[in-house]
DNA sequence: CCAACGACGTAC
DNA sequence: GACGTACGTCGTTGGT
């Protein structure tokens, strides 16, 4: 049978848009993240489809849609420009490639693809449709693609601006058309329907629905001067072609390109499919014990072994394991159930015994998604990953740390233009939502063989992009080498005291409740006092607080947050007891009453999860729970500290950076004073206070060191004038002034200021002492970002390169440490790291032998033209350390 | 009843 | 409009 494919051109290079990075461009910076993109999935339907019959087809301006109701399509943007110019680029490929383009004037694509698709149905040739992703909806609910339209006209389609029938959601929709097919079944059964409010408002609208259709139902009898035989695919004109990627700079794709008879495979079946892009593999399930021998024998061969496993659980520490998937060949993947509840499987002390020789085997290079996730689940399993060589999670997000979407199945599209299933199509969403191991296995197998080979073949592609940006050392050395490190952390986890915790939460109830009723007295009135809303209310309707200068919040309500009160103490008693429940019902809630339920039933404490690529400056972030924001600014907040505790023998090391970023900042500035006062070991809070109120420094008083320390912070992250009035309570011209004489005295920071916002207009990023990068497109000389965006970015460009510098450098002291005490021999292990601090719980007697490595090996991390400092602290709990 | 969002506050 | 980077909790809202 002979095959047409329809591409939707427009639907598709919107597609392509917004999947790929925005600074995707050539060298001359003519943007080509959608031609690419859109170039990448045409070529690769060519290639698995190999059409007999090919056409794009595009809309034009207006359709006959926009003539029968006004509002169609009124909301949708405008194309942005970047993406109208790449659309004549798109026509330049679609015309070299040989295929012909089709627009006809008063129609849409959609109704092209309709007319075409009819005709080819009509003369037996099976037709598949390319589009975007507006159709997933359907399977997802099980309708058919025909329903498409009354689907539409009841739900609406907001991207179109159709109005649904009010008070009909996906959910209802859906219903109905299983039950009654169309839009006419519905109201040929209109008596049936329940309950009785949805009928009525079926009633009143009918008309709406009708017309609804009528709007959004794709053509499939438009006049077609063009015939089948004119789209038959004759290959493309390989000069013309040439040209042309050379121009785009579109190396990767040319390798791509058809080769001349490549044999038809993949018949398909049935009239019309719409569908997604799709390129399966040869996925194998292991079931029995020759197949898995055969299939190490032939990994013992492999160089470079992709895996993946499936689970039944978000959290590596609770979830059970419920297979594991290898790939070392691309195109091919192997899936081995061992938790499934039903199915025929391998007793898994086999596969752990089998894999393990595998796995552990340091000579093959390992590749994962995610692998801290996956080497977790492994290790309580009882089998050890050795050589762990890619990371395509955390590749990916060092080549765009801002960028988007890491997960595997978002980098497959941009990066191989290959459409996977997602998690939420296989286990559902919501309330419909099921584990992995309740599947059954030829429903996972796929999945998750894709899962290993789609991370084989990211593998190449991500490597050459690591060396295109020159971040090959960064990702090797420091991002690769993090992860087992972070492995051990968070699998080590921190002990908790829960009874001391318990009986805080009772004190801080029984204050709240004192507060709150104090509180009551003074409004008048009871309300929900953690109700800004209502809070807002009391203060500035009951009470008659003067909300002149107040500022309000985006839903239009005064503000009540934490500095808008501090601003209003002493206008009314009520504000200071307002302030102190604010703080203590923070402090309940998010520390003292949740940290219990966050502790593992399993091992009996609290393992937090460390998210390698959660930042765009390189940090880390933690969470579940987050222990990067334990307090310690209050009183109450250091309590919280207190909770986290040393196991019975041992106690709890704290190493902090001291003063971290303003040695980085002035490292990369290299402004003299700067590094001099750090040479010198001052404090530099005093300093700065001494140098720019010109004072000696030991006359600096406590006030003006505050001022100084405001100051400092201030500039790594472009604090201006105002901010730092604000923040001070100096008048804006005082503050200004202040400004005025720290750059006078440190000459070159003001530089560095200026420098890195240069470089990021030029280049269009800014980097790290290791070359991580950070882009800003809102800063490139022909962005038309409005001037309040650009200033945002240009703080951001000046803090990135100081906050992720001292990023990289913790990084680098995590990946020794962890090695030194491995080698040694030694039981202490970090368990904590804030940004600039490490904890360590460690036994008493190896404190001698572990406080100074710990020292040493943080303050070497890197040589800066300001050293770096570490101080350490001791203690049997978290909130009462001592110095050492 | 639940998911998404906004306001707020904790850390560095 | 005005100070960078995160994450969690609560209340509200909008839809089921």
């Amino acid at each position: 049978m002979k095959k047409l494919v329809i591409v939707d051109g427009h639907a598709l290079a919107y597609r392509a848009y917004h999947a790929l990075p925005l600074e995707m461009s050539t060298s001359k910076g003519e943007p080509t993240n959608a031609v690419y993109g859109f170039t990448s999935m045409l070529l690769g339907v060519i290639k698995e489809e190999k059409p007999d019959y090919i056409a794009v087809a595009f809309d034009t301006g207006r359709s006959f849609r926009h003539e029968a109701f006004t509002e169609y399509k009124a909301t949708r943007a405008r194309m942005g420009e970047d993406l109208a110019v790449q659309l004549q680029r798109i026509f330049q490929v679609v015309e070299a490639l040989g295929i012909k383009s089709i627009a006809i004037e008063g129609y849409e694509a959609d109704d092209i693809l309709g007319t075409l698709a009819r005709k080819a149905s009509e003369e037996g040739i099976d037709t598949l449709i390319v589009t975007g992703d507006t159709e997933k909806i359907l399977e997802r609910y099980g309708l058919e693609p025909h329903q498409l339209a009354d689907y539409k006209a009841l739900v609406g389609d907001k991207t179109d601006n159709v109005p649904g029938i009010p008070g009909i959601g996906e959910a209802t929709a859906t219903r109905l058309l299983r039950k009654y097919g169309s839009i006419e079944g519905i109201y040929q059964h209109i008596d049936e329907i329940t309950p009785p409010r949805l009928k009525e408002l079926l009633l009143e609208n009918r008309d709406r629905a009708f017309f609804n259709k009528s709007l959004v139902t794709i053509r499939t009898d438009i006049p077609l001067s063009i015939t089948l035989e004119d789209l038959r695919y004759h290959g493309y004109d390989e000069e013309k072609v040439k040209e042309l990627f050379r121009e785009l700079e579109f190396r990767s794709l040319y390798k791509r390109l058809p080769e001349e008879g490549e044999a038809r495979q993949l018949p398909l079946i049935g009239q019309v499919e719409i569908r997604q892009r799709s390129e399966p593999g040869k996925y194998s399930v292991i079931q029995d014990e020759s197949s898995l021998n055969l299939l190490l024998e032939k990994i013992s061969q492999a160089k470079a072994l992709a895996f993946d496993v499936e689970t039944t659980d978000i959290d590596p520490m609770k979830a059970r394991l419920v297979g594991v998937s290898l790939a070392f060949g691309e195109g091919e993947g192997y899936y081995i159930p061992v938790g499934h509840l039903e199915g025929q499987q391998l007793p898994w002390e086999l596969v752990r015994e089998k894999l393990s020789r595998i796995l552990g085997d340091e000579t093959i290079a390992k590749y994962a998604h995610h692998a801290k996730y996956d080497m977790i689940m492994l290790r309580r399993n009882g089998v050890e990953v050795k050589g762990l060589a890619f990371d395509t999670m955390v590749a990916g997000w060092l080549v765009n740390p801002a960028g988007r979407s890491l997960n595997l199945k978002d980098l497959a599209w941009s990066y191989l233009g290959v459409e996977m299933t997602t998690i939420e199509e296989l286990i559902g969403k919501g309330k419909n939502q099921t584990t992995m191991d309740l599947l059954p296995i030829s429903k996972v197998a796929p999945y998750a063989a894709a899962d290993a080979d789609i991370t084989y073949r990211l593998v190449g592609l991500l490597d050459k992009k690591l060396q295109e940006l020159g971040l090959v050392k960064l990702f090797y050395e420091v991002e690769l080498p993090l992860i087992p490190v972070l492995m051990d952390m968070e699998m080590a986890g921190v002990k908790l005291d829960i009874p001391f915790l318990r009986e805080m939460s009772k004190e801080l109830s029984q204050k709240l409740q004192d507060l709150e009723e104090e509180i009551y007295k003074l409004v008048g009135y009871r309300f929900n006092v953690n109700s800004p809303e209502q809070l807002s209310d009391a203060l500035f309707g009951k009470l008659g607080i003067s909300a002149q200068g107040i500022p309000k919040t985006k839903s239009g309500h005064y503000s009540t947050s934490a500095d808008v009160l501090e601003k209003l103490r002493g206008r009314h008693p009520v504000i200071d007891l307002l302030l102190e429940h604010r703080h203590l019902a923070k402090i309940k809630s998010t520390y003292v009453d949740a940290l219990p339920g966050m502790v593992n039933k399993a091992t009996g404490r609290v393992h937090t999860s460390y998210n390698q690529t959660g930042t765009v400056t390189g940090r880390l972030s933690s969470s579940d729970p987050n222990l990067q924001n334990i307090p310690t600014r209050t009183d109450i907040g250091k309590a919280v500290r207190k909770a986290f505790i040393a196991e019975e023998g041992m106690v709890l090391l704290s190493a902090d950076y001291s003063q971290v970023e303003l040695r980085i900042l002035a490292h990369i500035s290299g402004d003299e004073e700067l590094i001099a006062a750090f040479h010198r070991g001052e404090d530099i809070h005093a300093r700065t206070a001494s140098v720019i109120l010109g004072v000696p420094i030991d006359q600096v008083t406590p006030e003006m060191r505050r001022l100084a320390k405001t100051v400092n912070f201030g500039i790594s992250y472009g604090m201006s004038a105002y901010g730092l009035a604000e923040e001070t309570g100096l008048t804006p011209e005082e503050a200004h002034k202040f400004i005025q004489s720290y750059f006078a005295r440190y000459p070159k920071v003001k530089v560095y200021i200026e420098r890195t916002k240069e470089k990021a207009r030029r280049e269009g990023y800014v980097e790290t002492i290791l070359g991580r990068r950070r882009y800003f497109p809102e800063l490139a000389p022909d962005s038309k970002a409005h001037h309040t965006v650009k200033s945002a970015a240009e703080r951001m460009a000046i803090n990135a390169p100081i906050q992720g510098s001292a990023a990289d450098i913790i990084k680098i002291a995590m990946v020794r440490l962890h090695r030194a005490l491995k080698e040694r021999g030694l039981r202490s292990c970090i368990v904590l790291q804030v940004h600039d601090e490490l904890v360590l719980e460690v036994p008493e007697d190896e404190l001698p032998t572990v406080a100074p490595l710990v020292k040493e090996i943080m303050e070497g991390a890197y040589e800066l033209k300001a050293p770096l400092k570490v101080e350490l602290e001791v203690g049997k709990n978290w909130g009462e350390m001592q110095p050492l």
